[in-house]
DNA sequence: CAGAGCACCTGTGGGC
DNA sequence: TGCCCACAGGTGCTCT
């Protein structure tokens, strides 16, 4: 489900609310979610800082890091704990003092959390984060120099900028009149394209992220920058720019919105 | 190294 | 209504 800015909105409510709360024990309803490599015990640590790379979480404890990926239909809830029952998608849940309660809940099984002595091992294998100020167009567009990649498979790789998911990367493209078979190295306008990455980000991180089905945040509400999709999942719509209708191919193993007028290969 | 295919899972919606 | 298939905000593995 949640790209950067789902992640983003998460991570933002998280830091209203778990710095400082001790973890008092945690229950495993699928095993499989939980991975603890070689961290101390979790019980009588207290969370700290909450960082967020790309669409990983990192929940900062006293002596150690939860690394959470909620993958596609994963969800934090953070809430009173003891209100309601637990629901059958719930896989872990983490009781804290204050009488909170940190739920992850994922129907489809694939979000994991990982609890490790240190995150760097992994961040180190993902590339900048799409909405880090460190990266500039400059980077951007030398990195686009250097792939022979198609341009959607270049983006939804988290290697070199990481957050951008199916939904944000066929929105960018558009924006930027781009055909998502163009070869990276191809792209004349790499400005352009960075530009257009950040504004459709930004935007939906100020609508509180994007909710097809499953996402919500901390609070278990829907984000609202659905409304503001000029492809993803219009198929048979007509284009907001030209009026000709918005088409459904499959790029990159994965279903891929156009606008064939207005995003045509070779052309910017 | 790039790309395809499949694996991991469950739920939903379309076609018949 | 019911059955079957394809597909879904992601990633990681194997094989070519």
């Amino acid at each position: 489900m949640p790209e950067l800015p789902e992640v983003e909105t998460v991570a933002r409510e998280l830091r209203a609310v778990l710095p400082g709360k001790k973890i008092r024990s945690l229950e495993l309803y699928w095993e499989k979610t939980f991975e603890h490599q070689d961290a101390p015990p979790l019980p009588g640590q207290r969370f700290g800082t909450i960082g967020r790379q790309g669409k990983y979480l990192l929940l900062n404890l006293d002596k150690s890091v939860l690394v959470i990926h909620l993958r596609m239909t994963g969800q934090l809830l953070a809430r009173r704990s003891g209100q309601q029952a637990r629901h059958s998608h719930d896989r872990v849940r983490f009781l804290l003092d204050d009488g909170l309660e940190l739920i992850f809940r994922d129907s489809r099984k694939f979000g994991r959390i990982r609890h490790v002595l240190s995150a760097e091992p992994l961040l180190r294998k993902l590339g900048t984060d799409a909405m880090d100020q460190k990266l500039t167009a400059a980077l951007f567009g030398s990195m686009l120099q250097k792939s022979a990649m198609n341009i959607k498979a270049f983006l939804l790789s988290q290697k070199y900028i990481a957050g951008l998911g199916n939904i944000y990367v066929d929105e960018a493209l558009f924006l930027s009149a781009l055909h998502p078979l163009t070869p990276a190295r191809e792209v004349s306008g790499a400005e352009p394209l960075f530009n257009n990455i950040r504004l459709v980000l930004q935007r939906s991180i100020d609508n509180m992220g994007s909710t097809i089905s499953d996402y919500r945040n901390t609070k278990g509400n829907e984000g609202l920058n659905q409304r503001y999709f000029n492809v993803y999942g219009r198929q048979g719509l007509p284009c907001k720019k030209c009026g000709g209708p918005i088409e459904k191919i499959r790029v990159a193993g994965r279903g891929t919105h156009i606008c064939p007028r207005c995003q045509q290969r070779g052309k910017t």
